[in-house]
DNA sequence: TTGATTTTTTGATATTTATCAAATGACAAT
DNA sequence: ATTGTCATTTGATAAATATCAAAAAATCAA
């Protein structure tokens, strides 16, 4: 069994038939490290499931780079709010390192939710999920100082520590690279 | 037409029957300035819908009471996390006024959504909306200083300024009781 | 390998905001 | 009006982190 059809019967069983349409509907997308999966300013028509690889996801705020979320195998990611609404994103999503992404078109999901119940009921669950690890990245992190953070981020996914530079880390953080330097240091 | 249906209507036509059938479902709760809606530690078991007053949502820190959210007429409101586990809740949810709100069980939705494919979308719908809203929230809060968050709500949600306490503002906008009361003197 | 370029670390200082303490103000009960 | 309580403001100081500058280390191209 795939990864992705691990991960959607982590959620629900699918019928077989709705499974099986989904995974038809979608397509396998190579993308080698650095390239962009989504740019800012066009339209995120994708919904991407990482079957290999890791992407970082970013945008530019007085010309910095800043990390909004790292995403590892295994995961969904999109520019949210983009592919919601259909209009332009505000944010860019890179390949971290060659990446093999499973991907399916805004159009093509919408049209199965018309045809499959599950299928809209488990990315209605999806949804859900990723509802509740922002909410809960938003709360705990709101009262966790510097250093605090970044241990959060060893507990929670440690393999960006070897990913990521220590700038697409420190913006993630939320703080200047010389503080998470001087954070690693001391550890 | 009631705000709760207008609200819905925003999202999709619902069918007649799907309407009438989750508007059959649900109760009217008439709830008193600072009674609890929710009380954390138990189980979120009602989705609701604020047709008149408003509502802080806030959990304990320490001995500090911590807002996380303030709501207003208009808006579905919940403990999100444990509403969708149906586990213990971490926050409190406490009426800032009178207030009258619509409101569902988690079970009788779910049934409904069995039986009415239309209103688990209109969910789904509604859940996209509330990601994007968080979303914006957390990236946006991100780079702004004390005052810029202050500000950020007065354009936001001015009603806030007048109904909840410095306090309970301050801990929001996650600074210091004094930072908030300064910020104020200085506009 | 070498030199150039970029990234990371280290040090000194500045800024923002929190904390603590005291003063003031608002309101309720007497 | 007076007292007590609680919320808010103001002032002084401390702590956390950013910023700026320079040194050290890593990476890369020729």
């Amino acid at each position: 069994m795939s990864k992705l059809t691990e991960t959607l019967n982590n959620f629900l069983d699918l019928d077989e038939k709705s499974l099986q349409a989904f995974l038809e509907n979608g397509h396998i997308l190579k993308i080698s490290k650095s390239k962009k999966l989504i740019e800012e300013g066009e339209v995120s028509e994708f919904l991407f499931f990482i079957q290999k690889g890791s992407v970082r996801s970013y945008y530019f705020r007085d010309d910095k780079d800043i990390t909004i979320s790292f995403s590892l195998e295994g995961e969904f990611i999109t520019s949210m709010s983009s592919f919601i609404t259909q209009t332009p994103s505000y944010e860019n999503i890179e390949a971290m390192e060659d990446c093999e992404m499973w991907c399916i078109s805004h159009k093509s999901l919408m049209d199965l939710f018309e045809e499959y119940h599950d299928l809209e009921r488990a990315y209605r669950l999806l949804l859900e999920q990723y509802y509740i690890r922002l909410e809960e990245h938003l709360i705990f992190s709101k009262f966790k100082n510097a250093r605090e953070r970044y241990e959060e981020l060893i507990q929670y996914k440690p393999e960006i520590i070897q990913k990521a530079s220590v700038g697409q880390i420190a913006s993630f953080l939320d703080m200047s690279i010389e503080t998470l330097s001087r954070i690693r240091a001391s550890l």
